[in-house]
DNA sequence: AGCACA
């Protein structure tokens, strides 16, 4: 029986794949996901993604060093994204954006590929636009406008007066399902992370806390809006004191 | 289920 290696036959790689991906999210959006979660364990330097009827579905994450893919197959194994565990390996072959860096580039010729029966003039426009890399310059970028998947605040009228910054985060409209195991793996990245706490009593509401206001502000720009579940983008305030 | 990079 195959003992410690289970979830790797493949190659060490600097890219990771990863599939069982819910099919519904918005490749832009999937992609600003799969920065904010896996951009903690090292340099992103390009994030791919498709919608054609072979690669929905799938990711290929491409890290500067291998041993940030290493990491992350290990940490983000099975994460629940979407109501669906992700699923992820290393890729099978070495990326484009690598062999250009090594210098072992060859263009290929073969590109019959994905061959789609006609009518796919709009999924390929949409997979371009997916397909634009990250330049390394975006990836670091945690706290910038870039990340922010805002615009829940369109809903409702909450009357109440926000708290001013400070260290603690109020976290709101998480999926019933969350476990506090889920949120750390989301707000550790964040430098300064001290804890979850959430409150058996009152389901879709967790605190998270850093050591100070300028940290948790941070987090809460990175994972503002963030969806662990389609339906639910989690709002993030400060918490009242 | 499905491993790409026009």
């Amino acid at each position: 029986m195959a003992d410690m290696n289970v979830s790797s036959e493949l190659p060490v790689n600097n890219t990771i794949y990863i599939n069982n991906i819910n099919e519904k999210i918005k490749l832009e959006e999937l992609k600003k996901s799969l920065n904010a979660i896996f951009s903690q364990f090292g340099t992103i330097l390009e994030i791919l993604a498709f919608k054609t009827l072979k690669h929905k579905g799938q990711a290929w994450v491409v890290f500067e060093d291998a041993s940030a893919a290493s990491r992350a197959i290990q940490k983000m194994q099975n994460f629940p994204f979407h109501d669906k565990p992700m699923r992820i390996q290393y890729a099978r072959t070495k990326s484009d954006i690598i062999a250009k860096k090594d210098g072992t580039f060859v263009p290929r010729e073969k590109k019959k590929r994905h061959e789609e029966k006609g009518k796919k003039r709009k999924e390929q426009h949409d997979a371009n636009q997916a397909a634009m890399g990250l330049n390394p310059a975006y990836n670091g970028a945690y706290g910038t406008p870039q990340l922010s998947q805002i615009p829940y605040m369109a809903k409702s009228a909450v009357p109440e007066a926000p708290a001013p910054p400070n260290s603690i985060l109020f976290i709101q409209n998480l999926p019933h399902q969350t476990t506090p195991m889920m949120l750390q793996m989301l707000f550790c990245q964040y430098p300064g992370f001290k804890e979850v706490r959430m409150v058996e009593a009152k389901p879709g509401i967790a605190f998270v806390e850093y050591e100070n206001e300028a940290q948790s502000t941070q987090a809460m720009m990175g994972l503002q809006g963030f969806k662990i579940v389609p339906e639910n983008p989690m709002s993030i305030t400060y918490a009242k004191k």
